[in-house]
DNA sequence: ACAATTAACGGACTCTAGTCAGAGAAATTC
DNA sequence: GAATTTCTCTGACTAGAGTCCGTTAATTGT
């Protein structure tokens, strides 16, 4: 009777209409939807054109007209690309740079005007986007490199180290200094961290450093809770284990605790095996793999 | 740094992109947006036009133009409404009933393959839609008047005693038989049945019957967990309260459980007092209020 | 050095949505 | 019964989005 699909088109009739005025926030500026797009979508250090069109979908000719347009309003400059004269990058000029931020603010309100509506159930109506942009976006995560200093990289180890403080037995809360202090072991050429990212949202990290030079040691491993179930895990240990290769190493190893199931599980199946104990506690779990 | 006007977005652009995908489930059947979604809302009973103009809030030349082309198409007719014959009421054809069916079948598929990706958090899904839809919809919450009988009402009562079950000691499982037999008590014009709506999901329901002359029974007062905390239960309260009036009862009773706290609360904090028991367990609090 | 490829551009064009004003027919009001 | 209102229809118009294609300039491959 009130079957899923019928849920599913009340839902996209209330979105499109309540969350699409996001879209047309363009309203008010005297400029058209596409235009509009174009220019919040120009970076502060340039965007070149090629860029802007695979973000937006659209067709050459539309986009060269789009940024004639905006170069016409003094919004925006387009400029050879010095590295590869055919293409062309596009830079907001400071009147450009001031629209930005008035398209920025706009949206920012009408967002917080979303949210005021929730009332007490804001993290609620939170969760509930990002399951469902998570579920949507499902085969669309995108594996990238990170500073282990990154913001996104921080928000996931953050995450990480409050899911073993509720589950692993004996993990104190004292453990949590952030920015972390050991930053620069993770980094090139030694280590390396690498952030999953649904759209522009970090959903899960993985970490290397050096133990000793044939073996690399894999730490927190961490998956947002809203995208587990998707195989992501499995595609993050393999992107890190492949990144240890291409680092010279011939061995990887982890440690763990027993307490976190799902993970063990996860190594076993892809070729981990447990190996004599080389940290202490809170790990009680160790493994190896040769790479 | 990912606070939650960032994930809006990212929920937005993706909300946009995948289900406004439904929106053109026009496509490869040759007929623009605005065509489509006329047809679509044209009733097979008969739909006047002013109907269709408020619910597309459309200009009257473009529906008109619209209806026009559908018409040449073969597949609406409209016609004078014969008791006002400055109205008019389109009405399918035979071939515009099929072209109809193919519309709602391409939605349901394109709506099935959303909800695949889902895999096994397809109850999540939808929970977390009817969350973020609900909540849009807060201020557009309708309350009207409903048979005991129809599939909403007893879709809320359902949940009700589900609720029941889940939170009053001793309320037995075998106390849900549905449908219900004692529906007539609910009708006019001794007893009522309200249900709020939220676009077409009902997501509350309060009902009224006859204790004696002058007294009605309030009974089954339920509000969708996902529509707590919106001061709807308030809303039913008094607009049943006001039913009971039209009725010409003097004074409302109703019997409830001290296990649901929320309830009582809202019954003490709108005039309801405590009044001596009338029925038995499970009940084992009773209110009264002089209308 | 020359051909093929790539990137962006700009003009001509189409389609859809939408606005506005006026006309005509039916119903309602005075 | 005349004036006013209500409802729909039509035609003229605008704007935005998007497609197609030929051109130009730079780069790459042989």
């Amino acid at each position: 009777m009130l079957d899923a699909i019928a849920r599913l088109r009340r839902f996209n009739r209330v979105v499109t209409r309540e969350i699409g005025a996001l879209d047309t926030s363009y309203l008010g500026r005297g400029r058209p939807l596409g235009a509009a797009r174009v220019l919040q979508l120009v970076k502060a250090g340039g965007t070149d054109v090629a860029e802007l069109r695979r973000r937006l979908d659209l067709d050459t000719g539309l986009l060269s007209r789009l940024l004639r347009g905006l170069e016409r309003e003094g919004l925006v400059e387009v400029a050879a690309d010095p590295a590869d004269r055919r293409r062309r990058i596009a830079r907001l000029t400071p009147a450009g740079e001031a629209e930005w931020q008035v398209y920025d603010q706009l949206g920012h309100a009408k967002a917080q005007a979303v949210f005021a509506r929730a009332g007490s159930r804001q993290q609620a109506v939170i969760d509930a986007m990002d399951l469902i942009a998570t579920v949507m976006l499902k085969d669309q995560v995108e594996i990238r490199d990170a500073d282990p200093d990154d913001d996104a990289a921080l928000h996931c180890v953050a995450a990480y180290y409050r899911l073993l403080q509720d589950t692993v037995p004996g993990f104190a809360s004292g453990m949590l200094p952030l920015p972390l202090p050991d930053a620069a072991r993770y980094r090139a050429p030694a280590g390396a961290c690498l952030v999953a990212w649904s759209e522009d949202l970090p959903i899960g990290v993985v970490s290397l450093r050096r133990l000793d030079t044939a073996t690399a040691e894999v730490k927190r491993l961490w998956i947002d809770p809203l995208a587990r179930g998707q195989g992501l895990g499995r595609r993050l240990m393999r992107a890190i284990e492949a990144r240890a290769r291409d680092l010279g190493y011939s061995h990887a190893r982890l440690d763990s605790n027993t307490a976190l199931a799902e993970a063990i599980a996860l190594y076993r199946s892809d070729g981990w095996t447990e190996c004599p104990p080389y940290t202490g506690a809170p790990a009680n779990i160790w493994m190896a793999k040769r790479l």
